[in-house]
DNA sequence: TTACTTCAACTGTGATCACAGTTTCCAATA
DNA sequence: TATTGGAAACTGTGATCACAGTTGAAGTAA
């Protein structure tokens, strides 16, 4: 639902992947935070199951660095250096430049005119104070792009990077004296990508990216 | 061992890991073939170890894409349409040129020298027909370079487009009449990098990988 | 007060079982 | 002979147990 990337593995009827796409939206919209622990247990209590679905998801999330296991200690949600952040938003802008570069070629009306229905969203979102919906829909304008570019791995990629990157960038998003400052430019890039500029929609999306990064990370440090 | 990238996940320590790496490598050179069948309780047998680390190590191969599996089937190793392969070798070709692009700033003449051992060992292996023996190789050149770019995400992503084409790319070489045709330009980007030109490794990284795509392409179809 | 020890309550991991779909193959039927 | 039926041998999945290493807090000694 919500524009996720279905991933490989077993469809709705999978316990284990319920449990694995139920912790990844909350990676997502910052309901769980940097060094928060999950523990196999007691999730298997709260979501009423056995513990083998949810160790299954929790590995699964680890195995893709969302999550981090070690043996016979509690899994983590990532505290992520400001310098591991940096890296993980590069390769986001790598890929998602490449994505925009190509939606340039592909996208029509209708797509344009849902991800300015998305960019209003968040603007109403903002000036809520609203982070979780922010991040949410923030999260469903990205998706939507790289979705566009139609190519399965190239997206599941972006996704996990998101789903990394996530808690670290609600932490700062939080963090945020008054939501007043960041204003990002994803209109730009819905017009270059609208006029089929696929040099400029590259380029920004790559900007988009970085100065986001650099602007959570001035907050943090 | 070999420049794998150490995934997230348990160590030496972990039995699950140890199955799950040892699959990776044979999906890597090609002794794992595509639309082959793996087994839970088969492969625990031959590991003589119980179905619970097996069923861990495949489900996270699953999860990564690396195999398929559906709920109550056996585990399968992607056929991989010619369109799927070449989406996978795009993402590849835009994460390894950009690799090469930043490798191209921090190379030394040490690390370059390992990269001329790397491609004359391959020449061997090609000249021998030993197919298993020159992707090893092959694999160790492409890791050796974007494990340079010191960005462990962006490597791992690509080692994991690494393993997903393995089979595939096996599948071709194998198919080859003759070890005669496809001589790639390794050599040419050890010399790109070697003069710190970014640019130019990182539009050769690219071709190389479309090159070599649409050559096995072309004797698939 | 501070530092150290110890013990209890946690952690993930491996093994094993029951279960319910899937596949395969052979025999019975048309 | 060709086709259909069904049973048997598979498949992954969920539940549950035992185990060993980790963590943290309480209690003791300096």
């Amino acid at each position: 639902m919500d524009n996720i990337v279905i991933p490989s593995a077993p469809s709705t009827e999978n316990m284990s992947f319920q449990v694995y796409a139920d912790i990844r939206m909350k990676l997502i919209t910052g309901k769980l935070m940097p060094d928060q622990a999950l523990s196999i247990r007691t999730l298997a209590t709260e979501y009423d199951i056995s513990a083998m679905p949810v160790r299954e998801a929790l590995r699964q999330l680890a195995s893709e660095d969302a999550l981090i296991g070690a043996a016979k200690k509690a899994y983590r949600v990532p505290n992520l250096l400001s310098s591991e952040a940096a890296n993980l938003f590069y390769v986001r802008a790598v890929l998602e430049g490449a994505a925009a570069e190509i939606v340039a070629g592909v996208i029509d009306k209708q797509n344009v005119e849902h991800l300015w229905g998305l960019t209003s969203g968040m603007n109403v979102a903002w000036k809520n104070e609203d982070a979780e919906e922010f991040l949410r829909i923030n999260f469903k304008f990205h998706s939507y792009i790289y979705t566009l570019a139609q190519n399965p791995a190239l997206a599941r990629m972006v996704e996990n990077l998101y789903i990394r990157t996530g808690p670290w960038l609600a932490l700062g998003i939080k963090n945020l004296s008054k939501f007043d400052l960041w204003q990002s430019d994803h209109d730009a890039i819905i017009d270059a990508l609208a006029n089929n500029d696929a040099a400029t929609a590259r380029t920004l999306m790559k900007m988009i990216l970085g100065g986001g990064v650099s602007y959570i990370k001035k907050k943090c440090d």
